[in-house]
DNA sequence: GTTTTTTTTGAACAAATGTTCAGTTAACGT
DNA sequence: ACGTTAACTGAACATTTGTTCAAAAAAAAC
C-alpha cells in the first residue's frame, strides 16, 4: 500500500497535533511513542515525517500555538476600564479560558524541559507577556488607589498561581460551578489587593 | 569483578534513592533510565534491583517518604493559638519546607501519573491530611470571627496553589529573600480570607 | 583460616525507541 | 488518458530500554 483513501495533509497535521496533544497530556511527553500517535491517527510512524521534522516539534509547536493563541483571545477582548471590574474580568476569564484546555494547559506546565533551549525562550517571552498584562493592571489600580499592593511583580504570580490550581481539582461533575468558581476567586483576589 | 571495595547496602541505598530525585527532577520519571541512575551511583544496572524490585519504586519511595515528612514536620511544631498568628505561621512553614527541597516538590507534583493505581491513592491520601489541615485552620478562624470565608475548602486549595507557585519562580540570588516573600504571602493571604 | 553471607558484576534477553527512505498508490493538473 | 505531485507504507537501522541471573569477590561470622 502507499497513498490511502481520502488522505489530505491539511486535514492529517491537525490530527497529528491534536492526537498528540490528548496523549502527551495523559502519559507525559518521554511516554509516548511516535508509533503510538501514528497508531491512534491511523498511520504508519513514517508518515508522521512528512509533517514535523521530528518529535520534540510536535511538542514545541503545541506550546507555541497554545500560548499565542491565549494572548490573542485577550487581546479580543472588550475590557471593563475600572481596575476592580477589570481584575475580576481578568479573573473570569483566566478561569474560562483554561478551563476549556485542561491538556494544553496541563503540558504546557509539565513539557517545558522537553524543548530546546531555543524554543524554551519562545515561551518563556510569551508566559512573560501574559504576566505582565496581570502586573499592570495591579499596577494601574495601585495608581489610581483603588488596590493596595506593595509588589505587584509578585502578586500577579501568586495570583496565577493561585488559579492556575484550579484546573488540577475542577471536576465536570463537581460540586461546584464555574460561574461559582469564578465568584469564589473573584471575591478572595480582590480583597487581597485592596 | 563482583563485590567492590567498602559497599555497603546501608548506605547505597539511599544514596539510589537520592541520586534517582535529581534525575527525576531534571528530566523526568520517564526519561531517566536505570542505567542512567546506576552510573550516578557507581554501580551497574543489575545492582538496583538489589534494593528496588523495579523502576517505579524508587519513585513511589521518593514521593511517598516526601509527603510523610511534610506531615511528621508540621506535627512536631508549637503551633501559635489564634487564628491570624496560626494561619500566618502555616503560610511562613509551608514556603520554608517547600522551599528547603524544590526537587522532592517538584517530582511530588509532576510524576503523579506514573504510579499505579494503588500508590497514587497513597499519595493522595496523604496530601488530603496536608489540605485538611489549612482547611481547618480556616473553618475554625471563620467560627471563632477572625475569618470570614464561604468556602474554606477551596480557598484552601486556591491558598496552596498560590504558595505552590513560589518554588517555580524563586530564585536563591533573586531580588526577594525568603523572609520578604513570607511577608507577602502571610499579607495577601490574610487580607484575603479576613 | 574456613565457611557463610552480602554485594556487585557483566552478559544476556526480548521489546521498544526515533528516524530514514525506496517504493507504491491516490489525487490533481492538463 | 497521461504525467506529475502528494501522501503514505513497510521494512530496515542502530540504540536504548527494564529486567534477570549465574558467577565472583568482599565482608562478616565462626
Amino acid at each position: 500500500m502507499a497513498r490511502t483513501l481520502g488522505s489530505y495533509a491539511k486535514l492529517t497535521k491537525p490530527k497529528i497535533s491534536d492526537i498528540a496533544l490528548h496523549l502527551f497530556a495523559e502519559r507525559g511527553y518521554a511516554a509516548v511513542s511516535m508509533r503510538q500517535i501514528a497508531s491512534k491517527v491511523g498511520l504508519q510512524a513514517g508518515a508522521l515525517y512528512n509533517y514535523f521534522p521530528d518529535k520534540q516539534t510536535i511538542l514545541s509547536e503545541l506550546l507555541i500555538n497554545h500560548m499565542e493563541n491565549l494572548l490573542q483571545t485577550w487581546h479580543r477582548q472588550k475590557l471593563p476600564k475600572k481596575s476592580d471590574k477589570l481584575l475580576e474580568f481578568f479573573v473570569a476569564f483566566h478561569i474560562e479560558y483554561h478551563l476549556n484546555r485542561p491538556e494544553e494547559v496541563f503540558i504546557a506546565y509539565m513539557e517545558l524541559r522537553n524543548l530546546t533551549p531555543e524554543n524554551f525562550k519562545k515561551i518563556e517571552k510569551l508566559r512573560n507577556k501574559y504576566e505582565l498584562i496581570l502586573t499592570k493592571i495591579l499596577s494601574d489600580g495601585v495608581n489610581k488607589n483603588f488596590f493596595s499592593c506593595e509588589e505587584t511583580k509578585i502578586a500577579s504570580l501568586a495570583i496565577i498561581g493561585m488559579l492556575k490550581e484550579v484546573n488540577t481539582w475542577y471536576k465536570k461533575d463537581g460540586r461546584i460551578s464555574v460561574p461559582e468558581i469564578k465568584n469564589i476567586y473573584q471575591q478572595i483576589i480582590l480583597k487581597a489587593v485592596t
